[in-house]
DNA sequence: TGTACATCAGTGAACGCGCGTTCACTGATGTAC
DNA sequence: TGTACATCAGTGAACGCGCGTTCACTGATGTAC
């Protein structure tokens, strides 16, 4: 847009653009206000002009961080209800998000981190789409519906905890190991919640 | 030992103790060699004399935390194999997984936090815990062997999710919810391996 | 048991660095008339 | 359409700080004889 450059004309979304880069490198905690500032040719103290302080731009990088891994687990919305479709849908999503964790840890990892809580809510959330699909489960009579209540928590710990745990040296356990370990736990998850297709 | 103020005497590990006391505060990555050097009574450079740099104090430090939670998570061995005991002890060392990582948030997170590989093997080790318990499980008849590969994964990756997704602000999940979750959890990973008492 | 000496584990001053944040400022933008 | 001016989003110099690491040093410890 602005063609002057003395107004950048877009700073917040640059620096929190800059910021995603920084974080795939080297984590959420090696970033700078300053570097970040530098690296979308502004001076450091043209930040404050959008971000109170560096907790406030912790925390837009995290949700920036935690949106793209929500995106990345958008799957197409399963235009006939079956069980089968239903249940595969499901299996894709936890398989996006482990693909993520594994494929962008450090993004991952900053998606997680202690931070302020953001001032708007994420969008798209991987929470959300979580339950909807949860709901499709239940509505196609794929999973029970006594089985429902607490089911986000269930199958998001052990996604989320394979995906976690995956990346450091598991004792024990050939790197080639991975893709079984992946289906044993989403296989897991399915009996766990009583999912037939 | 030493009561000369010159010689601390056992500094590394004086220098560790005073880095879990900041990490329980301010997390790993709060922590400062020339701090813990403070803390230890002892000026900065001290320290080198026993770490070769920083990163191979933050190895250390988070290999101490790892080893706090392996130590919680010690259970009684069953004296007698009965499957109801091997099933309880089994549930137990998960629930102390997750009740560590609750009240130690910041100790937890150390623990599993990016670092060089360790020098040395970690003892106690939780990994080590848990496959002896798997094993007992499976002696005992309370769980089928068919479902021993991969068994230590499944548990983890469902225990070490919902020790790091309870602490943060879950959506829709009320703060009395927890108990019932982390029920809810481990009654998933005792049917996703299949588990009889 | 006493002495000489190598080794070890500290000291403390110094280095250069990048950081977060402030402040008075200035140039561009957009609105009112 | 043209001008006056308030507002907004930048500048750039400066601040004080704590950090990791180095280096020549020194005092205590323990071993050999």
């Amino acid at each position: 847009m602005a063609v002057s450059s003395y107004h950048h004309g877009d700073l917040a979304n640059a620096v929190i653009a800059a910021g995603l880069r920084r974080v795939r490198q080297r984590g959420l905690d090696a970033v700078s206000g300053r570097e970040l500032a530098g690296a979308a040719g502004v001076a450091p103290s043209a930040i404050y002009r959008h971000f109170a302080n560096k907790d406030q731009l912790r925390t837009a990088i995290s949700q920036a961080a935690r949106e793209q891994l929500a995106r990345s687990m958008a799957q197409p919305a399963a235009r006939t209800l079956t069980k089968a479709r239903a249940a595969a849908r499901f299996r894709a999503i936890g398989a996006a998000y482990i693909d993520f964790a594994l494929s962008e840890p450090r993004l991952y990892a900053a998606a997680f981190a202690e931070c302020a809580p953001p001032s708007r809510e994420d969008n798209p959330s991987a929470w959300a789409i979580l339950a909807e699909s949860l709901d499709t489960l239940v509505a196609t009579g794929a999973m029970p519906r006594s089985r429902r209540s607490g089911a986000e928590v269930v199958a998001w710990s052990a996604v989320h905890g394979v995906s976690t745990l995956l990346p450091s040296p598991l004792p024990s356990t050939a790197p080639g190991d991975r893709k079984l370990i992946v289906t044993q736990v989403l296989d897991g998850v399915a009996r766990s919640l009583e999912i037939t297709r």
